[in-house]
Formats: C-alpha cells, structure tokens, sequence
DNA sequence: CGGATCGTTGACCTGCGTCAACAGAAGTGG
DNA sequence: CCACTTCTGTTGACGCAGGTCAACGATCCG
C-alpha cells in the first residue's frame, strides 16, 4: 500500500518494532491510542464484535500496510485488532507522525491516501456481503487477497499463503463457518481455487474473477 | 461532521455553489476529479453497481458532509454519487484544497479526520449487514442518521425528515425492497418507528436504539 | 388522463443458517 | 511421553429469514 522508498524512510522515523504473538489482540474497541502501527511480517485482521455474540472482520491486513494510521487523526479506534499470525510490527508514536507531517504535504498526503485505499477495500467489501452470492464473496476475497499479495512478491496468479482459518473466511464474508467450507467446495470443484493447509492454490485466476465480479481498481495498486 | 467556524472559512475557499436536480449522477464510476464537493443543502448518497444489476448504497449524506473529499489524495472514485434530493454544493477544486492544505497542518488533519469518520461509518454498515438481522439494519440505519441529523439540527429524538424510498433504504441494507417494507411494518407495530410520507417517526430511540445494538461512538460527534 | 414509480400484501421458494455428529490436528497439562 | 481437551474441517438433516414473483392501489407527473 506503500511505496518501497518511502516505507523505508518511515521506518527510519519508526521508534521501535514489537512482536505480537498470533491470536493475540493488539488494541481493544474504545482503545485510546498514541501511536500507530505499521505491519513488517505475518498478518493482523480487525474486527468488531456484536451484542449477540458474531464478530464481522472488517479487514485482513498484509505486510507494508498500516493497520491503525486512522488513529492519528481520531485519536481512538471504534473497533478491535489483532495478530492473524505472528507478527512483527513497527511502532510510530502520534508524535513522530505528526513531525513528519508536519515537515511534509506530500508524505502527509501519502499517508492520507493509505487510509482512504483502506476505505475504498471496506467499501468493496459492503458491496460483497450487501450485494453478492456466497460463492462471489468468497471468490472476491480471494482475488482481492491474491492481487494485494502479489504486489508485495507474496505469490503469484497461481496462489498465496493464507494463514486464516474457514472461521475467520466466515466471518470476514458474513457467513456461517458451516456454509464458507460448502461454498469453498464449490469452488474447488467448479476448478477455480482451492483453499487447504493454509494456502491457496488458484486454478483459474481469469474465471475466479469473473465469478467475483472483481475488479482490481478499488485497490489502486498504481 | 465539521464544526461550524471551519466550514464558514471552508466555504470561503470554494469557487461556486452548484445545484442538481433530484436524483440527478453526480459523478460516475471511475471518473478522474480534479474538484471536491461540500454538500450544503439536501441529500447525495454513494453507491455502485454489481455487474448482475444490483445496486450497494455506501453512504447517505447530510449538509456539512464531504462528499468526495477522497478524491483529493485518490485523484479518481470508485464509486458513484447522485443526488438523493435537490441539492446545494459548494466546489473545492483540487488546487484549493493543495492550498488550504500546505498553509495549515491543523485544517489538513480536520480534512483527514472527515474521510476518516467516513470510513468508521462504513465500517459499521460493514457489521450491520454482515452480522445483523434485517429488522436491526433497518433500526441501525435510523438511528445512525437520527444522531447525525440532530447533530445539524434536522432533527430530534422524535424524528427526522428522510428523502428516500424504500427501495433506497433496500439498497443500502442490502435487503429486498419486499423484505425492507415487511421490516419496517414490524418496527411500527412494535411501536419503535414510523417511516412514512419521507419522514421517520421515532416514538421510543431507547429502545430502537437497542433493537439495533447502536452505539453512536463510531460517529465521533464527541 | 395515461404511464411511471412507489408502497403493500400474499403465496411460494431457496440460499443460507442451525443443529448435530464425528474425524483429524493441535495444543496442554500431567 | 501420553491422555485430554479444544479447535478445526466436513457432512447430513432440517428449518427459517429473506428472496422472488405477482397483483393491485396510490401517488405523482407530463
């Protein structure tokens, strides 16, 4: 989400990196925050839970993206984060961003820009879940996931490391557990792409797409 | 969504007011923007279409809303607009909003921070409709534009005027505009809401409120 | 006055949810 | 190291929330 130059001067300006254990939640719904947290290895999703027990995941989050950036300018999350995976992150105090915004339009622009892709993603995502089949929303989550992570040189058009668990498919998309695995068959028997031990092996990216209804340009991956 | 002394130095920086007819696409998928929109008088919602016909709202907004701030750092939207209503905007092109921006940090971090309650808002839509009944969408939906009208003075407690259809508010729930009639007969009869004749009718937000599981700290009204 | 658009309702259908069972993998404590 | 739980993935049977189809007023508008 972030070009490779100016991630490595932000990382110049980073404080300090930390290491989250997987499974572990980061910041806590409410949380007030006075720093922010830029993602180097492994994954981390946020979430948010219900009163009657369902937790909808309103983003996965890959290596080069700022899980939390929007906590710079509001000052406190109104949703959950945690560790997909292990992970290793670099820690920016408020402080240290608001320096180098200061001192820089264009990287506060860049910055800026950072948080409204990851908009542009919840907003294809309300489309998925509001508007597309099971099948769509899964399929269209893989494409979004293999487009992404190729962009970062992890993986290619014949698939990815996923580390999350059908659970975790479920309830990114809004569906049951018991409905993702069926439809996730259903893609693996129409040939188009198989999710097992943690990977996926896309067999037919153009026809994956096609049932998806994706379209990379939300991503504004250039 | 943005205090009333800076809007009014906003308001200055624009170079026109534009109206548009009701129902009228304000900008159209994909399109490049060289100009931002502050929605001044009436309604403007977001939506995109799905290559089988259907259409997702992503948001509804209120006057004092921008609507397109993120064209700015993004340079194009992925999305749709149109006027719900008539409507008044005031045009920020581009190049002001550079201005605005390069000559104070403070105003650029307010500018921020209102694409950024735009995304906690679609975050939440996120939750509503891939985690909530039918009935509590619905509620939800009510209860996110009461708080926010009220904020602004069109509305309170009791109700609000809301210029759309049925079908709009199926749209933006991701129900059927069948389904969506039937839920908001249930909502009258349990005594909590009436949407009628453009208007919304509260008659217990206590308990519509807690139909809906809302939590209005997602809005960052303070 | 004729044609859209919208709201409303009934009858029926289906995509997805619920419940339940079980096997395998992966922790966990002794 | 092994028993023991816990977490996953998988499948079947069944139920229901919400979709689909259809009909018909009401309203608006040219």
């Amino acid at each position: 989400m972030i070009g490779e130059g100016d991630r490595e001067a932000l990382e110049a300006a980073a404080s300090r990196t930390v290491k989250f254990a997987a499974r572990q939640v980061v910041v806590r719904e409410g949380e007030a925050l006075s720093q922010c947290t830029l993602l180097l290895k492994g994954f981390v999703h946020r979430f948010k839970d219900t009163e009657d027990g369902r937790r909808q995941i309103l983003a996965i989050h890959i290596p080069g993206d700022f899980v939390d950036l929007h906590s710079y300018p509001l000052k406190h999350l109104e949703h959950s984060v945690a560790a997909t995976t292990e992970v290793e992150v670099a820690i920016f105090p408020h402080s240290a961003v608001r320096e180098l915004t200061a001192r820089s339009t264009a990287l506060t622009e860049l910055l800026w820009r950072a948080t409204l892709i990851d908009a542009a993603i919840n907003r294809e995502w309300l489309v998925s879940i509001g508007a597309r089949s099971a099948e769509a929303r899964l399929a269209h989550l893989f494409c979004e996931l293999q487009a992404r992570l190729e962009r970062i040189g992890q993986g290619d058009r014949n698939g990815f490391d996923l580390p999350l668990t059908q659970i975790d498919l479920a309830d990114a998309t809004g569906l049951t557990p018991v409905h993702t695995n069926r439809m996730l068959r259903r893609l693996r028997v129409r040939g188009l792409v198989e999710f097992r031990e943690r990977h996926v092996f896309i067999h037919d990216l153009d026809e994956l797409r096609h049932v998806a209804d994706f379209d990379p340009g939300y991503l504004f991956l250039e």
